[in-house]
DNA sequence: ATTAATTTTTAGCCACGACTAAAAATTACA
DNA sequence: TGTAATTTTTAGTCGTGGCTAAAAATTAAT
């Protein structure tokens, strides 16, 4: 008794719920988790009492939950397969980036360690991912975004350079790439300004000063 | 209410014994079924109903089960995937034949058309595994063991080369391993007679005349 | 051809993980 | 501060896919 693909994605998503948090605390509420997993309320306590029961999360009635560290080190360890085949879709299979998640959701719950190992040799130990994300290492560690802002934060006059895209369903990102907007693509100020605002929470960029211009690989 | 993970290993289960029953018929008694799978006899008979309920299997009660043309499509649509994936674990993440199995069990079960296709695409449209097992066309035509016989029919004073394993589980692969046996491996007939017999039913051979010398790639 | 042994199915149960409806706690408002 | 609205948990149900024990059918043996 104890990982199946339920408690695992109920344990990620205590784990992207957490780390997007406002304010101060991690604590995340059910009907977060319910929406972001598509269940209702009460089947994400159930399986928060379980995860509880395993060791990997901690319950506050009627407050919300967080994951201890145990449940922090295996969530790290499933992002790190999610992003690693992810990385695999795009860089070997042909894949754009906009169709990759719901595969890769799967392949992320195939359970060998040795199978993670490898491919993260062969594909020569990816530090990002195709969205831009940083994949964590096989130690549990872990360096997040460098010199990343989210374009709602940067300031109005400058230009960027999309450099990642929160938590992006295939939906989004397949708007996006619709719009031409894809890793390492260049926005002006004046071009952020014509995008819906949905997108400025989204996209990570690193900023560039108004008249430099584009030379990226 | 179709496809998951159970039905698919009771199909998967149907088509392999099926195919290698003894005389004339390809029907699969449940209980036989059961030991393939780790599974107790009821639960087969509840699973065998669900698949005659979908149009995969018919049953007759106290007699078998077999698969309809449907059900043969989809079988053989799995043994596609599972060996695809073996060539992709052997040939690009370098692990050992003996190994792959349980691997490719889990990623066999990963739903999508288009990731089968590039995959295929990406391993050069191979059109045998690492165990020298045919992989089924995408349109669901099917080659088999050209020229191979098993090792128990193969004349006595005949050396041969080894171009399959039949139903190899890993362990069984692995003792094989440890024999210095594996794709490729000529046998000299008095090499054969030293070999336990459980292996004389599972080796495909492709016959040589008895002095004939070795050169295989 | 009966009876005995074996195999298969049916009946009834359990765990997992979802659901709805109702109760309890929290938060918001007056 | 007391009541209303909202959120969360509890209670009870259902489907899937296992199990054991008992009944039914088949096969084997006398």
């Amino acid at each position: 008794m104890s990982r199946s693909t339920q408690r695992e994605d109920h344990l990620k998503a205590l784990y992207a719920l957490g780390a997007r948090q406002e304010g101060d605390s991690d604590w995340v509420s059910t009907s977060q988790m319910a929406a972001h997993l598509g269940v209702k309320p009460p089947s994400v306590t159930a399986m928060v009492q379980v995860l509880t029961e395993l060791g990997w999360a901690e319950h506050r009635p009627y407050h919300g939950a967080r994951l201890t560290q145990a449940g922090k080190t295996l969530a790290l360890s499933l992002v790190r397969k999610h992003r690693l085949w992810e990385t695999f879709l795009v860089e070997r299979l042909g894949f754009d980036w906009d169709e990759v998640h719901d595969i890769a959701e799967q392949l992320e719950h195939v359970d060998s360690v040795e199978l993670v190992a490898r491919l993260d040799a062969y594909l020569g130990h990816p530090t990002v991912d195709p969205h831009g994300d940083p994949i964590p290492k096989a130690d549990g560690t872990f360096h997040p975004q460098r010199d990343a802002v989210l374009l709602a934060q940067l300031e109005p006059t400058l230009n960027c350079v999309v450099t990642g895209v929160r938590g992006g369903d295939d939906g989004t990102l397949s708007a996006l790439k619709g719009r031409g907007i894809g890793l390492g693509s260049v926005l002006t100020a004046q071009e952020i300004r014509t995008l819906p605002d949905a997108w400025l929470a989204q996209l990570w960029v690193r900023p560039e000063s108004p008249t430099e211009s584009q030379e990226h690989g």
